[in-house]
RNA sequence: UGGGGUAUAGCCAAGUGGUAAGGCACCGGUUUUUGGUAUCGGCAUUCCCAGGUUCGAAUCCUGGUACCCCAGCCA
């Protein structure tokens, strides 16, 4: 798979140009600025792809800055999987790993410059009073009683505050901006809030910690941020993101531009909603398969690649309200594990099949090609004997004309095989098909049988050199497209009960190699990769990253809609 | 009902006054020892709606409509 960047045009590239063009603009420098506070899902992907494609297309910088203003909520062990998924995208952040924390005495000082020059006070209003305060959507708030302290006492009621002198809740230090204003950010926001916590980068040195918009613009212009590209969330957040950086003595004068956020159909992308899931056991941890976090899609059997052009299909705009087809996922991981995946044969549920004109002893090995259009990749031994496996689904007792494959009296090929008729089905005491008796054509090997055309290919495992493999049929986790949609239902009540199914399979004997995370197209199902996990000692795991396309499937859908139309006609 | 945004096909999305790209999905043909892949063809007389300007409008103007975001000491 290609890792070149991205080609695709979006307005954000447009203007860069533009303003490149124009020499308005020096060294493009981006940046991804996670809070460690979860794991990244799809929707960080695309932001990841954007920040560090433009870097890379404009010959620029991406720096990966964690945005670590809140203990409260945040953890190491996110931290360490923020890094791990990045890199394992493929990108490289230039310099160090950043922190928001790294600038903790930078953001005090700058405190400390607007309380000088009167446009910051230390609030004594508790926090549902600064509600109250604050008024509505359509109404003015009301200045607090404490806005006009003098900057002595600001001055030294913050640092008693950092000190660690008050209780969470006492005071908080606001910006001095307007009550009135229409955009509910510019009344008097707060810059600085207590919190009697341990920091997972700082330890104790601070009771008090600075708020997101306090925080962001200032570590952008520290670090020398060209463009600090967010959500469109934050755009009412830009008159202050600026007002910030017009009001302190910044090194330099970063833009804020925001795009949409990727919204998926059959699952979420909210990362409170994803951590309910984690934490009631309702998925197996955040890299479950069946989530759209970037570790669930890495074992799920996504390729970095995958998930790079996924995001260039999407695009990147202003539009919002939109949901994307997650048909468009799997036809990225599809187009990639075509040209990339190693061939296997393997059966899901199998079906034993006798071949009653085969000896007992009887076994001969073909050498198959690993891939039908890459030489490159490497032949595999696949041994032929009399007893071998085939898919349940692949028989059919009472079989339409449409279904080329076998049934009593039909003909079928074997893939990389001779062609078989079955003669005989056998069944137990209950009435269950037990097994297949048919029989070989031996003169069809590498060639079409005489005067017949036998239509069906279907694929089979020797029974006497089979391996064993658990396979997890993964699906979506929800059956709503969106699953959260209706605010005042709970999203839980879309759970698809039947996201995870487990199968005893049987593979060829090659698969006995498979290391973890390797990843295969078994052929005529889908593909998989080998869990990273559980594919290990001696054990063999395989999940299912996304199925072929199945146009049998949708031919067997269409008749039974006819039929049941017929029903009720 | 204050403020900020967004509307182009079932979905995503180009397009910036010269006569609607592309991808996904879908439908049909060809090839095929994967009902896969590949390949060929089809899929918006019209761009949220209504007026207006213009030789010419998805693009400009006016007025509507729908949807999204904001009242955390979250980010």
């Amino acid at each position: 798979m290609t890792t070149d960047t991205s080609s695709a045009p979006n307005f954000i590239r447009n203007q860069i140009r533009d303003e490149i063009d124009a020499g308005r603009t020096g060294k493009i420098v981006t940046r991804f600025p996670p809070e460690p506070n979860g794991f990244l899902h799809i929707g960080h992907a695309k932001s990841i792809c954007l920040n560090f494609g433009l870097a890379e297309q404009f010959g620029g910088d991406c720096h990966l800055r964690f945005d670590d203003t809140n203990p409260a909520k945040e953890e190491q062990a996110y931290i360490d999987a923020i890094q791990e998924d990045v890199s394992w995208l493929g990108f490289e952040w230039a310099g160090p790993v950043r922190f928001a924390s790294d600038y903790f005495d930078q953001l005090y000082a700058w405190a400390q410059h607007l309380i000088r020059e009167g446009k910051a006070y230390v609030d004594d209003l508790s926090p549902d009073e600064i509600r109250e305060y604050r008024g509505t959507l359509t109404e003015p708030g009301r200045p607090s009683p404490y806005r006009e302290r003098a900057a002595d006492e600001n001055l030294d009621l913050l640092e008693r505050m950092r000190t660690g002198e008050y209780a969470e809740g006492e005071k908080v230090l606001r910006a001095r901006i307007d009550m009135a204003s229409p955009n509910i950010n510019l009344r008097d926001p707060i810059l600085y809030r207590i919190r009697h916590a341990r920091h997972h980068q700082t330890g104790d040195k601070w009771k008090i910690y600075p708020s997101y918009d306090f925080t962001h613009g200032q570590s952008d212009a520290i670090e020398g941020v060209s463009h600090s590209i967010c959500t469109l969330e934050f755009e009412d957040h830009r008159p202050l993101y600026e007002w910030f950086l017009d009001s302190l003595p910044v090194p330099a004068r970063p833009r804020q531009i925001e795009f949409s956020r990727l919204n998926l159909n059959y699952t979420l992308t909210s990362k409170r909603k994803l951590k309910l899931l984690v934490d009631e056991n309702i998925v197996d941890g955040w890299d479950d398969p069946r989530l759209p976090t970037i570790s669930g899609l890495r074992r799920r059997g996504y390729t970095p690649g995958s998930i790079r052009k996924f995001s260039d299909m999407i695009g990147v705009t202003r539009a919002d309200g939109g949901l994307v087809d997650i048909a468009m996922l799997y036809h990225a991981i599809r187009a990639d594990l075509e040209d990339n995946a190693p061939r296997a044969m393997a059966v899901l549920k199998p079906l034993k099949v006798v071949l009653t004109n085969v000896p007992e002893d009887h076994e001969e090995v073909y050498e198959v090609p690993g891939h039908p259009a890459r030489e490159d990749m490497a032949v595999r031994k696949v041994p032929f004997t009399r007893e071998i496996f085939i898919d349940h689904d692949d028989f059919m007792e009472e079989a339409p004309k449409k279904f080329f494959r076998l049934a009593p009296g039909r003909e079928v090929r074997l893939r990389n095989s001779y062609v078989i008729r079955c003669d005989e089905v056998i069944k137990d005491a209950s009435g269950e098909i037990e097994a297949l008796h048919c029989s070989v054509d031996f003169d069809t090997l590498g060639k079409n049988p005489e005067g017949r055309k036998v239509k069906g290919v279907i694929h089979w495992v020797s029974a006497a050199h089979g391996v064993p493999m658990e396979i997890r049929l993964y699906d979506n986790l929800f059956l709503e497209e969106q699953p959260d949609r209706d605010k005042d239902a709970d999203f839980l009540d879309h759970l698809n009960p039947d996201s995870l199914v487990v199968c005893r399979a049987i593979g060829e004997p090659s698969l006995a190699q498979a290391t973890p995370e390797s990843r295969f197209q078994f052929e005529r199902v889908g593909y998989f990769c080998a869990d990273r996990h559980a594919c290990r000692d001696g054990q063999l795991v395989f999940n299912r990253t996304v199925g072929l396309k199945d146009t049998w499937a949708k031919v067997q859908k269409q008749e039974a809609q006819k039929q049941d139309a017929g029903k009720k006609g």
